[in-house]
DNA sequence: GCATGATCATGC
DNA sequence: GCATGATCATGC
């Protein structure tokens, strides 16, 4: 079968919508000629849905030749699980992976000639629930539709790709991290770190085979996107951070613009432009003030800021150039961090997005008050990343065995921690076992912070 | 002094 | 009522 365009593919891969592939199998009269013999054995029960959807409904063998799914009209299909929140929001279940590369390939690549730019410009992309009790042909398909590479965030996914080849050029391959770039990443492939060890062109040091990928926040932004165009064509969603301006430019510029003019002030001060009520007593009274110094617009961040999940994080430095404070995370969700990956958790997704660290440093007076003291864009290194992959296996040991009495604490390796976050110490979660215990989350350490913004500022002392 | 547990104002 | 983004209070 050749598709004469993308519209006629779409129509047809818009029957699935809302449906499931042996629904829209059965009420389908026109199959463009194919046929559908019965389920090969290779998927029965379970297996890809990817691969079943492609090879059962578009009559196609999967292959991973580098040219698009349906080659003639340049487009790739990609199938995205969906998955449902306790309080009912649909996200996606995971990062949607798009083409492996090799190290040494794609360093004598230009982003317009590129692979990822050939193969996945245009993704057909089938958004369903996942759901491992549901065998492969009655899963619920959610949305199924286009989505253009050139037409959406194209300049800051260029930037994306320059930076993640600029590294391996820099004979860097295994220091990469999908917290390296906002929407475009590169992530490990394959189950075993170990086994997909492979050359890099400008260093002799081994790096595990990494993908192409949207990362989780893009991923979800895009079925956002999607979604919302469908349910009411109108555009609701977050503001972009480039409203307005005649040319894009790396968004650490664009945020210097926002906040530079604001180095100096107080909070008092601060609060006073901003026409709020300043409150000695609002323990986040420094990232109150700092989103609106960004210009949120209600306290909602920018399209650009959900997209690559940024995380704005306030930093206090005392008169003595300490930072008392560790930085905490969302609360630890005890029945689902049982069944997850690392690499699927809430807490690698945090710590692989990039961060803005709002610099608030003590007034010499002693009103108790800090001056704002600039910004700094932030992921955390590869190496650092393992650490924290350590405390979270450990942490996640533990909640499957019950012991909540033994986490991990500030020793364990100098990089993160767990303690209590809650309203006081009757504020309970249930664990998969149905019992009740108080509410806990992931810390960045203290030294560790210290030692971050110590890098950050060229080994400046902080004082 | 610092690690750990406890707690709080805010906004939706 | 609860998540968020934090800081405070204690006890060793």
């Amino acid at each position: 079968m050749k598709w004469k365009d993308k519209e006629e593919l779409l129509k047809y891969a818009q029957k699935l919508e809302n449906s499931s592939i042996i629904l829209a199998i059965t009420n389908t009269e026109d199959h463009y000629g194919q046929t559908f013999s019965a389920m090969p054995t290779l998927y029965a029960g379970k297996g890809n849905f990817g691969d079943y959807l492609e090879e059962r409904y578009f009559g196609k063998k999967n292959d991973t030749k580098s040219k698009p799914d349906f080659e003639e009209i340049g487009v790739e299909l990609k199938t995205v699980p969906l998955k449902t929140l306790e309080n009912g929001e649909v996200r996606v279940k995971e990062r949607i992976v798009l083409n492996k590369f090799r190290y040494v390939d794609i360093v004598k690549e230009t982003f317009s000639t590129s692979h990822f730019l050939a193969k996945d410009s245009v993704l057909l992309l089938v958004f369903y629930f996942h759901d491992n009790s549901i065998p492969l042909e009655d899963k619920k398909i959610d949305i199924v539709d286009l989505w253009e590479v050139l037409k959406h965030d194209i300049n800051q996914i260029q930037q994306d790709w320059e930076t993640i080849v600029n590294k391996i050029r820099e004979g860097k391959a295994h220091e990469l991290s999908e917290g390296d770039t906002l929407y475009l990443g590169a992530c490990t492939k394959g189950a075993n770190r170990a086994s997909s060890m492979q050359e890099q062109p400008f260093s002799k040091v081994l790096a595990p085979g990494r993908a192409l990928c949207f990362k989780n926040s893009y991923a979800n932004m895009i079925y956002r996107v999607l979604k919302e165009e469908r349910e009411r064509r109108a555009k609701i969603l977050a503001t972009s951070i480039y409203e307005g301006e005649s040319c894009w430019k790396p968004l650490e510029d664009r945020i210097h613009e926002l906040v530079d003019k604001y180095v100096g002030k107080s909070g008092q001060t601060l609060y006073q432009l901003f026409n709020k009520k300043y409150n000695p007593l609002d323990k986040s009274r420094y990232a109150s003030i700092s989103r609106e110094m960004l210009g949120f617009s209600k306290n909602k961040p920018y399209y650009e800021f959900e997209a690559a999940d940024i995380q704005v994080k306030t930093i206090r430095i005392e008169k003595n150039g300490l930072i008392k404070e560790a930085m905490s995370f969302k609360n630890i969700p005890y029945k689902e961090i049982v069944c997850q990956n690392w690499e699927d958790s809430d807490f690698y997704n945090e710590l692989t997005s990039k961060f803005i660290f709002m610099i608030f440093k003590e007034c010499d007076d002693n009103s108790n008050d800090y001056y704002f003291d600039g910004f700094y864009l932030w992921n955390m290194p590869s190496c650092d990343l393992d650490k924290a992959r350590d405390v979270w296996e450990f942490t996640k040991h533990q909640v499957s065995i019950d012991d909540f009495d033994n986490m991990p604490n500030s020793n364990f390796n100098g990089v993160a921690h767990v303690r209590p976050k809650a309203q006081n110490s009757n504020d309970l979660m249930e664990t998969s076992n149905g019992d009740m215990q108080k509410k806990k989350c992931f810390w960045l350490n203290n030294s560790y912070i210290r030692d971050v913004i110590y890098k950050l500022r060229n080994n400046v002392p902080l004082k």
